[in-house]
RNA sequence: GGGCGCUUAGCUCAGCGGUAGAGCGCCGCCCCGACACGGCGGAGGCCACUGGUUCGAACCCAGUAGCGCCCA
């Protein structure tokens, strides 16, 4: 073995090797119970980015594990087509050519994006590889596969046959880009600022008028009525008048409406029921006309008189010329206010009347949440239900139709005949009227509607799959919260909807990774780390565990280099431990599995002990989710213990008559090392099973289980002692090659076997072990509890240079005693308090009293 | 406007009721037969502020200030 870890070679052989062996797929444990993650499937168009490491990270971490302790573990892999995003990749693609689409024709546009998939749709996936995860790649899914398509048909006829999906002519975010409507979340919404512009239209009957106020002059063109609070009394009167509306000359009514806020603006609201939600539905209640003044594009159509043929945007600074010019504008006052943007371009969107397919979300909403209330399913971190529910309470229709080619074509049929609606399972032929003149609808479903079936589409559903059968309920599902509302609730929705069951108890939630600037990653700020490049340059595994380390519960993760570097340097230090042990095991097998000792030498009782302790507790920890708590742990444990103390005072007995002993739970110990981490760090764990073990794969080996072994006597004391004469050296400049002898007292009946050894070995004193404190003076003493060792200072330091050490050491201590002293003296501490804690308050007391006492009878010794 | 979160060592962050932690950085000493991608030792925090609950609060509650996110 090199002296130092290289991850390039490591990294690159492993892969294969696992995937060969079928190590991915659940049926390495045929007989384990099922454990299942389904993927949340990234875009065929994207790269792996930061946040798809962390993500998958942590689901390969769960994976490797439940593998390792037996479950037939599932990971499914996929993608999605990612619509929009997809659509518009392709049609830039084709823009350099000095083509749209329609000059294609839909067919041949679609085989194109296919073409293009084949050509680059598996680049994540072969990111995914790079990066160590073990997804089960035999099942991998796409959602426009044969399959997952046959399951969107099914979900859509079933839906519409139960009046849950329904057509109709409602107010829908339209990108005037991408030309699509979107759905209510694919909105995101910006502080601008703007204009609250005022125009006043006069009263047809006489004198006076009404002044409205508005942000979007443009849409006067289109207002079909004016509307009051029907308690405003600055309106009573005018309610039932009608006004002119001007430039377009239109008598139109004002009507009362209690949608209307008094206190907004003038108290008095144009209605455009053809471009505003709220007006549509004021429109509808007073019987509106609703007028497109705005196209597709954004346009200005012939509705809009005078301003056809404007953009929108042009047509706003129009209007109000015009209306100042005729003496309607009144006040014009600064607005800072919200506006909806595309989320996949960026492009302000139109509320925009249209006729469209919608899922009505008031039938599935309930389960949904009665799951978490029953304890069916929990977030974690629990705080994200709230959002949850308050998101699901408040939810409006879904709309499902885009207005591109990419994706599952809605199945539903018009008859130009009859004006029939035919939705199927299988393409209609006829018309129930008999016509043949049917016409598809050229609309396709929303990417997220196929998305939504994901946790049991995947599985084989609507086929009674054993797959599904055996992998449904899916058993967790981890996401970042941004995509809560996107997927996580039309998932369960769904799941519970068709499955009867939700599709899994547990979400687990963690934060979007940041920029090392701390802001968000994005690529038109420039701040992104490409997760490959890391890799390459640090290693994929150094890039997970950092990533699982900062990982803490549901927070978000700044993304520092330096942790990146550190988790690269544990590699290294992994490297040496097995590259220290494997010399020692000439004549020693380390079994796979199992192997620890019935009577170990006090050392190694002491790890052994401490690695049944810690590996406990990291199961504790992963089974709530808590993975950065539990690595953090165990790269302490790892590095602080195992390398720093216990190789270190391994190496005198593996020197001596019974080293094989030793060297038996060196290797089990750094063995199960390499098993806790290896869900974290697949590759270098995996290599260097190789070098311990040389038998079998890691990734399919068990999970540990250690012995629980008592906690020899002494350990922490001895340590202690010996750091001490490490400081003593270090304050008065004692080499550390300098020998010393020294005197340790040690209680009545203790094992003393292996303090020489190790006071030798660690600290390089020769210690003797007497049984009270020798008479001589001139020593600098060591206390820790009941153990103390006796430094004699002659020829080594000037005794007065002892004297501040232990005058600090007095003040500490004294310090200490004070403020347990002070808690043993309030009468409701003593009274209130568990007896525990008042129990160790009163040891630790008469343990520091011990101390100060020697520290001074020392302080006097020094004369 | 409603909701959520954050404010802890120079930096980035854990901890979330019983004596303040990590990584990086910093200061000494050391290439000691695993590792200088390292070892040994050390310095460094009125845990944002103000009140309250409690025997006891970085941790619970209320409020204040600043920052961030989500929804309307």
């Amino acid at each position: 073995m090199e002296p130092t870890y290289d991850p390039k070679a490591v990294e690159s052989r492993w892969y294969a090797v696992w995937e060969h062996a079928g190590a991915f797929r659940p049926e390495v444990n045929p007989d384990g119970e099922p454990y299942t993650i389904v993927i949340p499937p990234p875009n065929v168009t994207g790269q792996l980015h930061m946040g798809h490491a962390l993500d998958q990270s942590i689901q390969d971490l769960i994976i490797r594990r439940k593998r390792m302790q037996g479950f037939a573990a599932l990971w499914v892999p996929g993608s999605d087509h990612a619509g929009i995003a997809t659509q518009n990749v392709v049609e830039r693609e084709l823009a350099a050519e000095g083509l749209t689409r329609h000059d294609l024709g839909r067919e041949e546009f679609i085989e194109r994006v296919w073409d293009w998939k084949a050509r680059l749709g598996n680049r994540i996936t072969q990111q995914i590889r790079r990066m160590g995860f073990s997804p089960d790649w035999s099942r991998e899914r796409f959602t426009l596969d044969d399959g997952l398509s046959a399951a969107v048909r099914k979900v859509f006829v079933s839906l519409y046959d139960e009046g849950i999906i329904y057509r109709g002519e409602r107010i829908i975010n339209w990108c005037p880009r991408c030309m699509t409507a979107l759905s209510d979340i694919e909105v995101e919404h910006e502080d601008e600022s703007g204009e609250l512009v005022h125009i006043t239209y006069p009263f047809t009957d006489g004198d006076g008028g009404v002044t409205v106020a508005t942000t979007r002059a443009e849409t006067m063109l289109g207002d079909t009525g004016v509307a009051v609070h029907p308690d405003d009394e600055r309106y009573r009167d005018a309610i039932g008048k009608t006004v002119r509306l001007p430039l377009m000359n239109r008598d139109i009514p004002i009507v009362a409406d209690d949608a209307v806020d008094a206190a907004f603006g003038t108290g008095a609201v144009k209605v455009t029921p053809a471009h505003d939600p709220l007006d549509f539905e004021i429109a509808e209640r007073h019987g509106l006309p609703a007028i497109k003044v705005l196209d597709e594009t954004a346009v200005v159509t012939e509705a809009g008189g005078q301003f056809a043929g404007l953009d929108r945007f042009v047509a706003r600074k129009a209007v109000k010329e015009a209306l100042s010019e005729i003496g309607a504008l009144g006040l014009v006052e600064d607005h800072p206010h919200s506006v909806g943007h595309c989320y996949r371009c960026g492009t302000v969107v139109e509320p925009f009347l249209s006729r469209q397919w919608f899922v009505k979300v008031d039938p599935l909403v309930g389960p949904s949440i009665d799951v978490f209330k029953d304890g069916t399913m929990q977030f974690v971190p629990k705080r994200w239900e709230n959002s949850y529910f308050h998101w699901m309470e408040n939810l409006r229709d879904w709309c499902i139709s885009r207005q591109i080619w990419w994706g599952h074509r809605i199945p539903a049929w018009y008859c130009d005949s009859c004006g029939e609606t035919v939705v199927s399972m299988d393409d209609p032929q006829l018309c129930a009227c008999g016509s043949e003149d049917l016409r598809q609808d050229p609309d396709v479903l929303d990417t997220w509607f196929s998305s939504a079936l994901w946790p049991f589409s995947t599985l084989g559903w609507p086929e009674e799959t054993e797959d599904l059968a055996r992998f449904y309920p899916n058993s967790v599902l981890v996401t970042g919260y941004d995509i809560i509302y996107f997927w996580v609730a039309r998932m369960i929705k769904m799941g519970i909807h068709f499955m009867g069951r939700a599709p899994y108890p547990d979400v687990v939630i963690h934060g979007l990774v940041r920029a090392p600037d701390g802001r968000k990653m994005s690529k038109s700020l420039g701040n992104t780390v490409d997760p490959l490049e890391v890799a390459e340059e640090y290693g994929a595994d150094a890039l997970r565990l950092a990533l699982i380390q900062a990982a803490a519960a549901g927070h978000e993760v700044p993304f520092q280099i330096e942790w990146v570097d550190a988790a690269r340097r544990f590699g290294n230090k992994l490297w040496n431990a097995v590259r220290f042990v494997l010399p020692h095991l000439k004549g020693v097998t380390i079994p796979a599995a199992g192997g620890y000792p019935t009577n170990p030498r006090p050392e190694s009782a002491w790890i052994l002990h401490r690695l049944q302790v810690v590996t406990a507790r990291v199961d504790e920890l992963l089974d709530e989710y808590k993975m950065a708590e539990a690595y953090n742990l165990l790269y302490s444990f790892a590095w602080s213990e195992v390398f720093d103390w216990y190789l270190e005072m391994a190496k005198s007995p593996l020197r001596g008559e019974d080293r094989e002993e030793t060297a038996l739970v060196v290797g089990i110990v750094v063995r199960d090392i390499l098993k806790l981490f290896h869900p974290v760090i697949p590759y270098v764990t995996e290599e260097l099973w190789g070098e311990l073990i040389g038998e079998g794969l890691l990734i399919t080996a068990s999970w540990p289980e250690p012995l629980a072994y008592p906690e020899p006597e002494h350990m922490s004391e001895v340590q202690e002692l010996i750091v001490g004469i490490r400081r003593f050296r270090a304050e008065h400049h004692v080499s550390p090659k300098t020998p010393i002898n020294i005197s340790v007292t040690s209680p009545a009946g203790a094992d003393t076997s292996w303090w020489g050894e190790q006071f030798r070995a660690l600290a390089n004193v020769d210690a003797t072990v007497v049984a009270a404190a020798p008479e001589a003076k001139g020593h600098s003493r060591l206390v820790a509890g009941p153990l103390q060792a006796f430094i004699p200072l002659a020829g080594l330091v000037d005794v007065a240079a002892e004297r501040p050490r232990l005058e600090k050491a007095v003040a500490e201590a004294q310090a200490v005693l004070a403020a347990s002293q002070r808690k043993l003296a309030n009468e409701s501490f003593v009274a209130k308090a568990p007896s525990e804690v008042v129990e160790k308050e009163r040891a630790k007391v008469a343990e520091t009293e011990m101390k100060v006492s020697k520290l001074q009878a020392q302080l006097e010794e020094l004369g």
